[in-house]
Formats: C-alpha cells, sequence, structure tokens
DNA sequence: TCGCTTTCTTGATCTCGATCAAAGAGACCC
DNA sequence: GGGTCTCTTTGATCGAGATCAAGAAAGCGA
C-alpha cells in the first residue's frame, strides 16, 4: 500500500492563455510510490500542465478521463485527444508539455519521474515496442479525427461521438451491443464542440436533433440512452461495419 | 550497388469501395536489393496501396511525396498525412493498410518485407525507439493539423499549408529566411483541398486572394513566391515564434 | 496547329454552422 | 425560501465556405 509522504494544495486565478500570472493551477494531492513513481489527482476541471510548462516527468491515467488541447492566441481550442485509463502522456526526451493537459472528469494519474523512466526504456527494449503499439493507436485515432473534422456535418460529428463513448463504455462493462445501450457523457457541451470543431451551441441544438429524431433519450442533461445502436451508427457516416473504431 | 533482379509492371482491377473503374493501379518498377528490401518507384498520381487491401512490406520514402488519405462511402475524402524523403509507413504486426497510400509526386519507396523486418525489430531495440520517435512526430503532426482542420479558417488553412511547404523547401535548399522565397507547390489544388478540408474552389479563390493582398505571386499555376515570410506566417493564426512547425 | 483533357479560376447562389441574445434548469449556499 | 452560480437550450440572424455553373489556361498527343 502507498505511503502518503507528500500532499500539496495550491491556489489562485486561472487565466488561459497568459499564465505567468496563474498562480493556482493543480491543488491536486501527491501520493508516493517509490523513487521512480507516484500518484496525482485531480478534480475534474483541473489543469495538469499547461502546454510550453516544464514537465518533469510521463505517466499514464489510472481512472478518470484526460483530455489534451491547444488553443491559438485569440482562444479558439480544438481538443486533439482524450485520455482514457492506461492511455499514456508525455513523451521520453522532451522537457516540456506540448499540449494543455485537463482533468476531465475526477483524474488519478501514475507519473513517472523522467530521468529513470528514461534509464528504465533504455535497459527494456519491451518498453519502447509496447510504447510504439500505443503510440501508434493514438496515431491512428487522431487520424480518425482528422476526418471527422475536416468532412463530416455537425449531426455526423456529434453520433460518432456518442457512438465512440457507447462503444467505449458498453465494452467496459461488457455489455452486449443489440438492445438499448446508457451511459453517461463524460464531457460538458462545451468540451464536446471543442472536441468536435463545432460550437457549444450547435452541439446542444444536434443533440436536441437526435432526440427529436428518436435516435437518443435524454434523463437529465448528462445521461444517454441509445435504443437502436444501428440506428445511430448510420448516422456517422462510417462504414457500417465499424471501421477502426469497432 | 543495387542488382535490378527483377521489374514488375502490374495490374489489374481495385475493387475497394467504388474504385471498381480504376482498371490500372499500379503500373510501378520494382528494384531488388536484397532478400530483405527493395526499391519501388512511382508515378504521380499511381495508387501504392488501398486502404484494407493486404500489406506485406512497411517502407519509407525514398524521393519524393506520398500522401495517406482516408474516404467516406460517399466519395467524401480527407488526407491525413503527407509523407516526404525519410518518412515511414506501415504498421509493424498489422497486415492490412489502414489507409489510402498515393503517389503525390513521382515517388521512390525503399520497402522492407514485413516479416524479416519485424524479425529485425525484435533483435535490434534501438530500432523500435527509433521508430517510436518518427511516431510521435507524426502524432504531433496529425495534432497541429486537427487544430488546422477544426478552428482555423480558409485563408489561415491556405497560409498555414503555404508556409509549411516553404519552411521544408528552404530547409532542403539551407536558405535563409528572409528575403523572398519561391518554391513549387508539390500538390494540385484538390489535393489541397482534401488535406485542408476544403473545396478546390475555396482553396483557388483564398490563393487568389493572398496573391491579391500581395502576400504571393505566382508563376504559372505551381510555382510561388513569398516576398515577406513573416506576413505569410502572421496569418496562419499560429503563434509568431514558429511552434511546431518552426 | 488543332482538338482534347486536365487543371484552375471566377461568378452566382445557397446552406450549414457561427454568432448574438435570452431564458430555462439544476446545484449549491446562506 | 431567494440568490447566484454554471451548464444547457432555444430563437433570430449572419456569413464563410459549399455548391452549381461557366470558362480560361495549360499540357499533350496526333
Amino acid at each position: 500500500m502507498p505511503d502518503i509522504t507528500t500532499a500539496i494544495r495550491g491556489c489562485g486565478e486561472c487565466p488561459i492563455r497568459h499564465r505567468a500570472v496563474c498562480a493556482r493551477c493543480e491543488p491536486d494531492e501527491l501520493v508516493e510510490l517509490d523513487s521512480m513513481k507516484y500518484y496525482r489527482s485531480f478534480q475534474a476541471g483541473q489543469t495538469v500542465v499547461w502546454s510550453g510548462d516544464k514537465m518533469d516527468f510521463v505517466g499514464s491515467v489510472v481512472s478518470g478521463i484526460a483530455s489534451l488541447t491547444q488553443t491559438m492566441e485569440d482562444g479558439r481550442t480544438q481538443m486533439v485527444g482524450l485520455l482514457l485509463p492506461s492511455d499514456f502522456v508525455g513523451r521520453p526526451g522532451r522537457d516540456f508539455a506540448a499540449y494543455d493537459v485537463t482533468a476531465t472528469t475526477d483524474l488519478v494519474m501514475c507519473c513517472f519521474r523522467k530521468k529513470p523512466f528514461e534509464n528504465l526504456m533504455a535497459r527494456t527494449p519491451h518498453l519502447a515496442q509496447r510504447l510504439l503499439e500505443m503510440t501508434l493507436d493514438e496515431l491512428d485515432a487522431a487520424r480518425e479525427w482528422m476526418l471527422l473534422l475536416g468532412r463530416k456535418t455537425a449531426r455526423e460529428k456529434i453520433s460518432s461521438l456518442l457512438v465512440i463513448i457507447s462503444r467505449r463504455d458498453a465494452s467496459l462493462k461488457l455489455k452486449e451491443t443489440d438492445g438499448p445501450l446508457t451511459f453517461d457523457l463524460p464531457l460538458t457541451r462545451e468540451a464536446m464542440a471543442d472536441y468536435l470543431g463545432l460550437t457549444l451551441e450547435t452541439v446542444s441544438r444536434q443533440i436536441s436533433a437526435l432526440k427529436r429524431d428518436g435516435l437518443i433519450t435524454l434523463q437529465g442533461k448528462r445521461n444517454i440512452t441509445v435504443p437502436d445502436f444501428q440506428a445511430l451508427m448510420a448516422e456517422t457516416g462510417d462504414d457500417s461495419d465499424g471501421g477502426f473504431w469497432g
């Protein structure tokens, strides 16, 4: 059982972009495991690292969801990755974060101090191969997303996102895929918009439209039921066989 | 010096999606190097592999440019990667192509037969680490492109593409970056549109607009001069320091 | 040189999603 | 309960880029 040797709590404001002024970014909790790794937990909405900041660790998600986002000077933002449990973040050999990493839900990460991790990698050939596998998967996902961002309509984008989330949820629960499927959206409308390259109003309207058309039903704002998965799939524009995400 | 032991000229049908109309796909030339690798050359426009086809090799670009594209059932296409000399394509451990790979210009590839290559990888730890590096670079590029596809305007997209191409061209020629910069576009308007998530008409209009505004001049359709690189950069929406592509 | 094809440009119009604006629905606190 | 958040929905309008439609320019083979 890990021993809590440190617990830090920070504070202040978080003005996006001009981060020099940001005094409280990471009121998180830190749990020391050994000389190489430690757990850190974040509440939903907290920032793990800012793009460009020094990042002296790599890590993987233990529980919860984190997002990678890029922001332009004028504030336009695009989510470029969603990190689920077991996903890896950080680049051995690079000292600065390339993206903003944010906790989308409550989040626990297992962090490895960079130097020891790099040493481990040099000693363990299998580790690089495993990371290569994972990175290639991420690259495939990123390219799938490029098709979505570049060519899909708003309705197709929303449907695709719902399909992906419900698929993942179903696989976690090991449920059969026929019959109604119910799950919670782990993202706000705004986060969905940032992921899909839309505005939050359009996201809201398209969700309402899918509801109106009987493709989904809502309980509250975040809980979604898909009565006919195939029907929703047909709205995504993807091959019916499921393609990459299948 | 490699010995030409085989020279094949291939052909047939291409039954992927609606490609049945395609009568001749890969009239390429093959140059055997050794039991593990060989060269193949393609003319501009030829297809290296179709998405979903069996792919019993991995390879890297020797000269020319290849593109990775994804196509939806109704024909919408999105380019998801541009392969420049030294770039790698194919995934060890996967037997089928995930994307259409097309020669954008005349192209020479160095192909490695998959099995021997996988054996080599198992024996050579450094190889996986090198591939990991390259894949992480591609992932960064893909994510940069996601921001472009999701959030940039048509003018910003075109400017970004021109900046990337001119940067690469300048670095190949080892020219100083101040002063006018001249280069040939290696892509048709349609290919640019597929890369940028636009239509070819919009690409054409935006290029005309940049010309009208004095940011570029054209000699013919493909040869572009950038009189003031910083001015063009300012149109991309990116940080002035160049960010990832710098 | 003359077609013929491919590539590119430009114009007119339309539409989907953005933008601007307001109000509803919860959650939380006092 | 009221007050004040944040998140979400919905309406009205606008505009960037798509679509439809001609042509122009360039390349190429006969």
